[in-house]
DNA sequence: GCCGTTTTCGGCCCGACTGTTTTCAGTCG
């Protein structure tokens, strides 16, 4: 049983606890339990010794003897008792925006309502109106609520969301009254997918601003409206929630509007502990507010170094931060060049030439052309004879570019994104590889072997002397395909034994290497290459996405092979 | 259900908005 599988179990629990009506503690409790288990990097069920589950922070006694069971069994007595309670099948409500457990039960317990459907035609028979506590808003809230219970379980892309959401801030950065804005949430963390967008604002006015915000050109629903809080819809299908605050309290809001939950609840335990009250508007001795201007106040006041948004998930930060252990995180310019760019030769949509002067233009030292091998059909891969004239143009391109500028300052180096066949050769034999200045390897073709055949044919390929880059580790489409089946620790292991790098590809819907295998490399001491896969010069924007990655995976820049100068990178791929 | 440099019992983060109510419960983040 898998870690997802467990965590999903525990969900349950706490979601059926809840409409019982059960101690919130407690279901909070199973809620914890769940979050960190599937935040590990490792899978429980690979435990040699079973009694370190309850040494993982918000597990003990009682969840470990749970999880035991169900990883000796695959079944678990409890949860089996509690799917039988009357209650159980009440949890496909709180998929409703504005249902919560109270709601459940009562229409449970006054209509018998089991289910979705069966809301739906109580709300419809105007039944729901007549209950205690419930009136006709309520009703027709749950009707909407109904209708949007799919779009509200979708989550965004990262790429997707980042463009629009800035655009929403450019819009409202605008205005006279907003003195700060800036990203929260899951946005500002960074994470892969994104729920809805969170915006803070400092202002002394706030009617202007939440005035602008819900007339934003992009609005097609105010889901809400406050004084100094608001949610609206956008026509791109995401939920905004704008909050407007005063400039003293900035700091605080936005610490708070970042999150993420876990991480805030510990915070403000640290604040308890010392006497103080930490809230959105500030930190608090009493009713005296002793800062809340900045992040930095806020984690002062507490006895910590400022936390990165992209590692505030409760997961060790701020262990790390009383320990003042936190890692330097690697950041946009420490990267010096990119390891993975394709050209019209293949797949993609520019020259070589074009590639290079794009990346010449950033600042970069060196890209690396890695267009596919044969096998991958559809991309026009190159074939032994095309590859030679390919490399040649490199050369040509190589010479003009460095006498241009009369001195060597940027290099495109020889590479090949070379296929893994199913039976774990690559589509090129050493006598070509050797030629190349770097070779970087995936698999494109039968993600459906078993997770024994899948990890021996990766493991073979970086058993290859020349190869040096695992490309697209998991070949996963965030959204849209999972990844194949393939032992990470297996994998990881031969990588170290042979000095390969992984790649941390930035490509949007791939960030493949994620955020835990990039810790769980790290912890390896593996080396990563962040590159973005580009098949055309806009494309190299992405490296935002895959060093914000990197950084929610505790990556530094020496642990990244791609913030060498190119001199000492060179080394590295000759080692 | 978890947890402990005040504690093995008695706490457990905090506030805005909505709607149904005349002071508050439910939901959400």
């Amino acid at each position: 049983m898998t870690n997802q599988e467990i965590a999903e179990i525990l969900v349950h629990i706490s979601q059926i606890l809840d409409i019982q009506g059960e101690n919130p503690f407690k279901i909070r409790a199973y809620i914890k339990a769940a979050e960190t288990i599937e935040a590990l990097t490792y899978q429980l069920s690979s435990l040699e010794d079973k009694d370190k589950i309850q040494e993982l922070p918000g597990i003990g006694e009682a969840i470990t003897k749970k999880i035991k069971e169900l990883l000796d069994t695959g079944k678990l007595e409890y949860y089996e008792d509690l799917k039988k309670s009357e209650y159980a099948p009440l949890i496909e409500l709180l998929r409703i925006p504005g249902v919560g457990p109270k709601h459940a039960k009562l229409v449970h317990d006054k209509l018998g309502v089991k289910s979705i459907e069966e809301l739906r035609k109580a709300a419809e028979q105007r039944k729901l109106r007549e209950l205690p506590g419930l009136g006709e808003k309520v009703e027709q809230n749950i009707l909407q609520g109904i209708q949007q219970v799919k779009k509200f379980m979708e989550r965004f892309s990262l790429a997707y969301i980042y463009p629009r959401a800035q655009n929403i801030v450019e819009e409202l950065r605008e205005l006279k009254e907003v003195k700060q804005i800036t990203l929260g949430g899951s946005l500002r963390r960074m994470k892969e997918t994104i729920g809805d967008v969170d915006i803070l604002v400092a202002s002394i006015k706030p009617n202007p601003v939440m005035d602008a915000f819900i007339h934003l050109p992009q609005v097609v629903k105010v889901a809400s409206e406050g004084s100094t809080k608001a949610s609206i819809i956008t026509k791109d299908g995401f939920q905004v929630d704008l909050r407007v605050v005063k400039p003293e309290s900035f700091g605080a809001a936005q610490h708070y509007f970042t999150g993420s939950k876990a991480h805030n609840i510990r915070i403000r335990s640290l604040g308890i502990d010392r006497g103080l009250k930490v809230n959105e508007y500030g930190v608090f001795k009493g009713n005296k507010s002793i800062g809340g201007k900045t992040e930095e106040e806020v984690f002062k006041s507490v006895g910590l170094p400022y936390i990165p948004p992209e590692l505030r998930e409760d997961q060790g930060e701020i262990e790390a931060a009383q320990k003042n252990q936190l890692p330097h995180l690697i950041e946009l310019k420490d990267i010096k060049g990119d390891l993975h760019v394709h050209s019209e030769w293949t797949d993609g949509s520019n020259t070589i030439e074009e590639m290079a002067k794009a990346a010449q233009k950033r600042g970069y030292q060196y890209i690396a052309i890695c267009d596919h091998s044969p096998t991958v059909g559809i991309t026009n891969g190159l074939t032994p004879q095309r590859l030679k004239k390919h490399n040649e143009e490199i050369d040509k391109l190589n010479e003009k570019m460095s006498r241009a500028k009369g001195k060597v300052n940027f290099r495109i180096l020889k590479g090949i994104e070379v296929d893994i066949r199913s039976n774990g050769q690559l589509d090129f034999d050493d006598e070509i590889l050797k030629g190349l200045d770097i070779v970087v390897v995936a698999v494109h073709t039968k993600f459906t072997q078993s997770q024994e055949e899948m990890t021996k044919r990766i493991i073979q390929a970086m058993e290859n002397p020349h190869v040096d880059i695992f490309a697209h580790p998991t070949g996963r489409l965030i959204g849209r395909r999972e990844a194949y089946q393939v032992d990470m620790d297996k994998l990881m292991d031969a990588c170290k034994a042979n000095g390969k790098a992984l790649e941390l590809n930035a490509y949007p819907e791939r960030l493949d290497l994620s955020d835990l295998n990039c810790r769980k490399a790290k912890e390896k001491g593996i080396k990563i290459a962040i590159s973005t896969d580009a098949h055309q010069d806009g494309h190299y924007d992405w490296i935002r996405f895959g060093v914000a990655t990197a950084r929610r995976g505790w990556i530094e820049p020496e642990d990244v092979i791609n913030t060498m100068p190119l001199v000492k990178l060179s080394k590295w791929l000759k080692h």
